[in-house]
DNA sequence: AAAAATACCGAAACCGGTTTCGAAATGATT
DNA sequence: AATCATTTCGAAACCGGTTTCGGTATTTTT
């Protein structure tokens, strides 16, 4: 009476309500018969073929992927879980991460399972609960530590997986990652060559990978260009704007503060710069701040934050490729992919105010 | 050889190899007698269910989930579907609200499919897909249309699903979502107390609902108030940071820019602030700006962002309890919860440079 | 035209569990 | 001691598919 605007009333049979077996007593056939059928094999003739698949078309038949699974022993589905979010979670970057690996994954016929981990319990619980009910075929795992218990466990069952981030261990498992080290190098010189000498580093987490071969890079860097390393310039940090706040004021407060303060991930530069604003520093006059993780939050704010960027999309595709592989065939060699990140300027950063390039002309 | 650090090397069996008939076989049962042992069934004496459960763990017998599910007749599945995100997705909301809905979901023993939506079909087509191939019991639903065709074809086929906002057909279906009416009455409220006269808005998509409930507030209070409805205050957005510049110069460049403006979500105020900037309005000297969603990052950019906010984790709490509450009792009445977001004051607002409360003593 | 090869489909086992039903063993009742 | 009620478990069907194997019907070969 009162659904009359609900759309057209198609003649529609409700989905999922028909059966192979309802399919193939229709048809007079069997069960598998018609499964061999609509599945392409060989052994049934082009007639049949045709009359099964049209039947199932026009009955809306789509298999029960759960059975369907069973039957073939696999689950079809990815497990993906999402570390304990910190209190302050400034992870544009998951969404957009999830959404690729999905949209990758479902390209291949995959699905994605979410799963939260609870910070009461140990980081592989809920990589072992679901490798044991078997509710997975495989892992993306991404924020890898150096020495990651995830990875240790999943290398120890044989379990499939692939890793956005590089480990003690990455000899042995499929990764993909961001050259950070090259990115970070290309910033440091980006800042030389714009005329710093005191550059400050605010690192992430000592647990996590990445954030140490940032540090790498830009301590390279300096060694190239003849700068000295000076330790209280290498702030640690938690890629959170907290953790860019304290750092940054332990920076800023020294007798000679840096001109430019490089940090682990965009959430850190946020807070360095609150912090630089809170005691009095213009940015980028007096003193550049870049960034890593290329947010877009990062282009509205004042000045827009220069940071290295990359693809999350891409990221997502070539780690659902690199596991399809390994589910593939499971003894392939391990491989793995560095893609590199580009510096996006946009404004956070600029020539220090006092430039005294004695020690440049040394170098390049 | 090369592999002592990896741990200790406990006396472990690799994962998931042993099956219930294994079970069964080792200690002279059957399958079933085994299976209604474990699961509590009250047939089964003591001292079986007893040898059962210890052997059970002795072994790590774990069900396979396909295989359980399959007899059982569900999924114990819930399906989310990311919409396509926007060209700059500011979404820190929708990573966190999977983590809550996922650790949710987790307490009920259901899992979390996220699925991405591609851009090229048809809204519903994911939800259709995930329907017929019988992947999912239910649906959690968010940014709601007015209209919206998921929320049609879901109540069509009588599928369970939650909606995180309301709909047109909001009666029909549970349903959870922030009281942003009363939200933006109250930021409207703050702003005419603060001494403003002119305040501009900009929405979100007119297809969003939510965004119109918004729009609702702010008219109600603005007349609950005596002050004039300005039609060209009122700016269309999309949420998106972009969105909000384009409206913010709509806004501005009027011959009687407003004092204030409200923005349908944060993302969107981020856009309005770097518009103002560029056309050299000082916030909040010269123009408030308020936002809704809470976001973490809002409080790192210069002024701190004021905005509305609420509890994600809560949002996703009560999502999941209304879903299984709808899975376990289909015939029950439809029920929804609105919660109410707060005002968070950050620093973005404060009193118009010229107050001329002519018609303030008209009212509260 | 008989034999051999091929095309095509039915029957049945299987994936790994759950659940119903009935039978045997045990205990309680008269 | 015979009858009845309970406890306890085995047997088998079932969930909805896939896949192997074998047997007709048909075609090809000689």
């Amino acid at each position: 009476m009162n659904d009359m605007k609900a759309g057209p009333e198609e003649e529609w049979v409700k989905s999922g309500e028909v059966r192979i077996s309802d399919l193939a007593a229709e048809l007079g056939l069997t069960k598998g018969t018609v499964s061999r059928a609509l599945n392409g094999y060989e052994d049934i003739s082009k007639k049949t073929r045709k009359r099964v698949m049209e039947a199932a078309t026009k009955r809306g038949y789509v298999p029960t992927t759960q059975a369907r699974r069973l039957a073939m022993g696999l689950t079809e589905t990815i497990g993906l879980v999402l570390p304990p979010m910190p209190s302050q979670p400034v992870n544009t970057f998951v969404s957009e991460f999830i959404n690729s690996v999905s949209a990758a994954l479902h390209l291949h016929g995959y699905d994605l399972l979410v799963h939260s981990a609870n910070s009461e319990e140990s980081e592989v619980e809920p990589y072992r609960r679901l490798v044991q009910s078997r509710k997975v075929d495989g892992f993306i795992i991404f924020r890898t530590h150096e020495k990651d218990p995830r990875v240790n466990y999943l290398l120890n069952e044989g379990f499939p997986f692939v890793t956005h981030g590089r480990t003690a261990r990455m000899a042995e498992h499929d990764w993909f990652d961001i050259d950070g080290e090259k990115a970070f190098r290309d910033a440091t010189s980006h800042l030389i060559k714009l005329g710093h000498q005191r550059i400050g580093f605010v690192g992430g987490g000592r647990e996590f990978f990445s954030a140490q071969l940032r540090l790498k890079g830009f301590r390279a860097m300096l060694e190239e260009c003849c700068l000295e390393k000076v330790p209280s310039l290498e702030q640690p940090g938690d890629l959170t704007g907290q953790g860019g706040e304290i750092a940054a004021q332990n920076l800023l407060k020294q007798t000679r503060p840096p001109t430019a303060i490089l940090c682990a991930n965009d959430a850190t530069a946020l807070g360095v710069m609150k912090a630089a604003r809170e005691l009095g520093f213009n940015i980028p006059e007096e003193l550049s701040v870049i960034g890593y993780d290329g947010i877009a939050l990062g282009a509205y704010i004042d000045p827009p934050l220069t940071t290295l960027t990359f693809s999350i999309e891409e990221s997502g595709k070539e780690m659902v490729n690199l596991l399809m592989r390994r589910l593939k065939s499971p003894d392939l060699p391990v491989i793995s992919k560095l893609a590199s990140a580009i510096l996006k300027l946009r404004g956070s950063e600029g020539p220090p105010s006092s430039i005294q390039n004695k020690y440049m002309e040394n170098c390049l």
